[in-house]
DNA sequence: CTTTGCATGTAAACCGTTACATGATTTT
DNA sequence: AAAATCATGTAACGGTTTACATGCAAAG
């Protein structure tokens, strides 16, 4: 089985980034709003995979700056299709402290119920401005990577308009309040 | 600061949860979906939650069978609405195995893309059912809970639906390659 | 009398982030 | 000359899940 990090790896190196630093700069600006990946797991697991054999390193240093550079090996690119066409859906978390802060907000005021409303909005709208940033280059490549921002367009779209919706609601009550 | 699951437990207890065992049955039906929490958390936090004052438990065996009772402090009620009105949005977390697999998909066959849609469906099409079947019971109560499980229900929704989109784009697709 | 539910807890393993350390190269 | 970027890595810490251990009480 492969680990979390591992199936990132893999397909990272199919996409074409070879070294460590290339996977970890296209995670942080495409995968990383539904899977991160640190340094800190990305380099042991690359020697782990290597050792496994499902992926092959050479020294790459194009000058005095050391550099390795992985290719996948025919056991690795096996591998990555297993696990794409595996019968599991896998990892699937939504953790939000936004939410549970609503859940409990039973005894606040209006106007901090919508502070927290204010502050979930605002994530998603910044999430939402790097993805549009970002849309005319990734729709020019199309596939997969394109498929998964849309989606994410569309899931940071809908939660804000949701906040909004529940913001109106809270006005709609203090006037019930006020009547 | 309070830990992640010390938010958990001062909510819990504030909404009538006195024992460990009571606040997990009540997370695992409610808060399960955005939040969770195991025993191997609950009860060591609520003992340093007790050290810290912030909670008070009292020995509260109806028979034989051993059970602590805890009770909101002062103190913990404080820190409960202090990070309810803080100025931190807190952690936002959402990784999907899913969404991975799709960033990685474009070198498999149309049907091996269906199928990657059909199981992300279908666990999303499972949590909707659990929020359906509770919604009649948490909409009587109303407050947070309630706006929470909307949430819920919207968001799966959301998602049972552009998952069905993406897959009608996937036999548009093949159309096109037919043709 | 056996299973399910109530109830509390611990230990090990796993996963992940953060901070740190190092040093070369390119850009300003 | 300084700052940013390329590039690789480790150590410490923190949070979470899983599996295990224990035992009483109620229901079938």
């Amino acid at each position: 089985m492969l680990t979390p990090t591992a199936k990132v790896i893999l397909g990272m190196v199919r996409l074409g980034r070879r070294t460590g630093y290339e996977m970890k700069q296209l995670v942080d600006v495409s995968t990383r709003f539904f899977w991160t990946a640190s340094y800190g797991q990305l380099y042991p697991e690359l020697r782990r995979l290597e050792d496994d054999g499902l992926i092959a390193g050479e020294e790459a240093s194009t000058s005095g700056r050391r550099r390795r550079a992985f290719a996948l090996t025919d056991a690795g690119a096996d591998a990555l299709d297993e696990w794409l066409r595996s019968e599991d859906a896998g990892v699937y978390e939504y953790r939000d402290e936004g939410m549970l802060k609503i859940f409990f907000w039973d005894g606040l005021a209006v106007e901090d119920r919508r502070r927290i409303l204010q502050l979930s909005r605002g994530r998603h709208e910044e999430v939402l401005r790097h993805l549009e940033a970002i849309e005319p280059a990734v729709r020019r490549r199309g596939g997969g990577p394109y498929a998964v921002l849309r989606s994410g367009l569309a899931l940071h779209r809908f939660s804000i308009d949701w906040l909004n919706e529940l913001e109106a609601e809270l006005d709609r009550d203090r006037e019930r309040e006020v009547t």
